[in-house]
DNA sequence: TTACATTGTGTAACAAGTACACACAAACCT
DNA sequence: AGGTTTGTGTGTACTTGTTACACAATGTAA
């Protein structure tokens, strides 16, 4: 096994979503007092490690991800680098680190990821620590600086979801469009105009209808679509906008 | 003065506007046998430094911007992290690295930054080495990863352009609608029809006209505008949107 | 005074965005 | 079997934005 980089890391921003809201896995950070038991800490941050010395980026993400999730060849997306000097230097920060005994630097930095996985279709491993989704709208509260990174990777995913199709890695492989308006409506954080909304999509041509329909449901059964990334990449320079 | 961090540099992919095409400022790299003067290595990189240990990155690299311009306050945007295993490999990358002696890491992350600043006022510095302005479209062979560092800043750059009013930090302070018009197509490597373009920006309320026109022109002076940051951060709902 | 370069302007046709209401299908309950 | 519930599927009028396109006006330089 390889040595770790002991001054930089890679954080991910595991995001999901269960046909009615965004959410995002984080894992607990729990530090019990050695002698009187006393909770010193408890407190959930992302998923993250430093990279290994023949390792790049990308790879460490798709890593941790898989450490996670079990999952490979997920949507992952750089978005930004922290670097600030007091990034860790919460007390709570610094007393967690000097627990791992792992030879980490002072001074991290850390690459920020996002992935996006469909979390109706995933069982959570790691067995050491305990591994939650949270909704995005009622996080607990957060170690380290990973509050801002979290924030950060909203924000940019917001914008990716206006620009380009990515909304489809969060859905399972059939979806129907109240689905994908669900999926809109809760990342972008405003409702849409239903008729409006099927109308826009339906011009997409990498929208593919299915000669099938949802099943089990207690009403009236929805057409079931799949994205084509095939068919998107062929069409790509029609821009996507997704204004509304 | 304090230490560098021997594995983390910061690379500034500088862009200039001179009323024509964009620029990029690129530093040379010149390696000459100590014994025969034989030329080892002549070719050019981005302006880029290792971070301080008590400096975060917008510091870092505001600090190599002023170096290298005299200029502070300047638009800089980070725009993505490369840790590529073999990102300076090459043979030549490792001969320069080991020419410098100041005490580098074999493995060398960094986080790139572009800055946007009107090059037409722009007295360059740095006297050590050789300092130019390259067209964007004529690029000379570049060291390390530096070709696709900046090709990835190219692309961010055009995303955020479409997004945002950045535009204006290329121009001087008092600018005519057909140099933004310039600016736009050169950035965005497509032309856009005249009276469209007017039409379109002249909507924006926060492109402030003067009671003011060009000089020393050889043809029928231009009127001259001003943006405004501030009316722009007031009015920001309106979504700036450049497709056309 | 003329040639030149670039500015400044309007409109018609078309495409896209917005706002809005009612019938339908299946499952569930009684 | 019949009614209730829940979410699906559809159309149109209005407003707004996008595109394509040509000619006169202004100042400079020769």
């Amino acid at each position: 096994m390889s040595k770790i980089i002991p001054n930089i890391s890679v954080d991910c921003v595991i995001f999901g979503f269960d046909s009615n809201q965004l959410n995002v896995l984080l894992v607990e950070r729990k530090l019990l007092d050695e002698q009187t038991s006393e909770t010193l800490i408890d407190d959930w941050t992302l998923a993250g490690y430093h990279i290994f010395e023949e390792e790049d980026f990308d790879t460490a993400a798709a890593r941790i991800l898989k450490r996670l999730s079990g999952l490979d060849h997920i949507y992952l997306e750089q978005f930004y680098a922290f670097g600030g000097v007091n990034r860790l230097n919460k007390p709570k920060d610094q007393l967690w680190l000097k627990h791992q005994h792992e030879g980490f630097s002072d001074r991290i930095v850390t690459v920020g990821y996002y992935s996006l996985i469909d979390n109706t279709s995933v069982t959570l491993s790691l067995k050491e620590r305990n591994v939650k989704w949270f909704p995005v709208s009622e996080l607990p509260e957060l170690g380290f600086d990973h509050e801002e990174i979290l924030q950060k990777a909203l924000e940019k995913l917001r914008t990716k979801l206006r620009n380009e199709p990515i909304g489809f890695e969060l859905l399972p492989e059939k979806f129907t469009i109240s689905q994908l308006q669900r999926l809109y409506e809760s990342i972008l954080g405003q409702s849409l105009d239903r008729r409006n909304f099927r109308k826009k999509v339906m011009q997409m041509k990498y929208l593919i209808p299915l000669n099938e329909k949802q099943k089990d449901v207690k009403h009236k059964p929805a057409q079931l679509f799949l994205f084509s990334k095939d068919v998107y990449e062929r069409t790509k320079k029609e821009r996507f906008d997704f204004t509304m």
